[in-house]
DNA sequence: AAGTTTCGAGACATTATGTCTCGTAAATAA
DNA sequence: TTATTTACGAGACATAATGTCTCGAAACTT
């Protein structure tokens, strides 16, 4: 199956360097300003050795999130009082949010947004895009609504799956958009999990 | 206030060339390919003249969007069934969705991709744009809410724009993203919209 | 030692950007 | 009418990024 190499091996080096100029430049400069060249010049490597590994832009994004150079803030979600008020704290810390340091969140909202750019292109990109990155906070909203069903803060019956899936949802695209307002969340919320239980 | 203008007036054909060739353009060819060049040249313009009007090409954007040269088949919701089933139907009709044209789904979705491309930059863009394009939709969807909470499918407490934001926030998203599914959108209005009413 | 493959560096043609000039067209002002 | 002012299409120009190519050196296999 595996041939065995021939010839100069692959510099992991070279490569672990490329996947770190991007994490660094996703954020700083955001996804358009990150050129091949500023790729290369940062990571101290050559354009051609860039273009030899990746074919595109998209597919150098998406290995650095794949490899966990590039990762969000949203996969912890406290456990500390009711559902609501646990999914409201959620929320006030998601990138973004009028709450957390506006330098950082400026830099996480500016890298969600070049991680979805990256994403409308190739299309198989975009699968493992979305799946490295919001697949565990999906995952982590599950099992707390999980957690909640079994507190009876959630209706037996309620598809957890689809209440994660329109929380993340909504504020994957609240995040997109310049109109991100917490209060309005807060309301998703609310409307999500019953009051009652 | 408004001084009379001198010399030759703005070519208001040409302004109509240019935003009919963005409408064009932005569903032929998506976003980042079309360039200034491609624009002009099917507007039978001189990039000049954009660049005189226009500071970016989300700008030139934003205005055929404004202007209704670039529209949404977002608004249309029907009111022939139970709230639940005229969600999804909505859903259904909704670009993208394999129950639609192919081909003129993914025309749509090329087109959504591209204005999110285009208010990823500019803030001030991306409010007009948001405002124009999913303003309407929004409001369509409060407008159906509001109506199944009068025939009791909707508990009175509900706050429909909540509701709104996330089944218009989530399905935007899935739109964004490669794991576009109807069923798993289904699941998202049966957690909003309560079965016994 | 010979062969193979990668490396950094940089040349090269191509393409898009943004600014500039040119001659012409269309309006107002004298 | 004539001069002035502003917009127009066309295209030149410098800059920057893309993607391909070549080069000599480095690293590894046989």
């Amino acid at each position: 199956m595996t041939e065995v190499q021939r010839g100069r091996p692959r510099s992991e080096s070279s490569r672990r360097a490329i996947l770190e100029a991007v994490r660094e430049l996703i954020a700083d400069v955001g996804y358009d300003a990150m050129t091949f060249e500023a790729i290369a010049a940062r990571a101290g490597a050559s354009r051609q050795t860039i273009y030899r590994w990746w074919k595109s832009k998209a597919s150098v994004v998406t290995e650095a999130v794949v490899e966990g150079f590039v990762q969000l803030p949203l996969v912890t979600i406290p456990t500390t009082g009711s559902l609501r008020h646990d999914l409201k704290e959620w929320i006030a810390i998601a990138p973004g949010a009028s709450g957390s340091s506006s330098e950082d969140g400026a830099r996480a909202v500016q890298v969600i947004r070049g991680l979805a750019a990256a994403a409308s292109g190739d299309s198989h990109d975009a699968e493992l895009l979305y799946e490295h990155l919001t697949g565990p906070a999906h995952q982590a909203l599950v099992a707390r609504l999980e957690m909640g069903k079994t507190a009876g803060e959630l209706p037996h019956r309620s598809d957890c799956i689809a209440v994660a899936d329109a929380l993340l949802g909504t504020l994957v695209f609240q995040i997109l958009t310049p109109t991100r307002s917490e209060e309005r969340l807060f309301g998703v919320v609310d409307a999500l999990v019953p009051a009652n239980g």
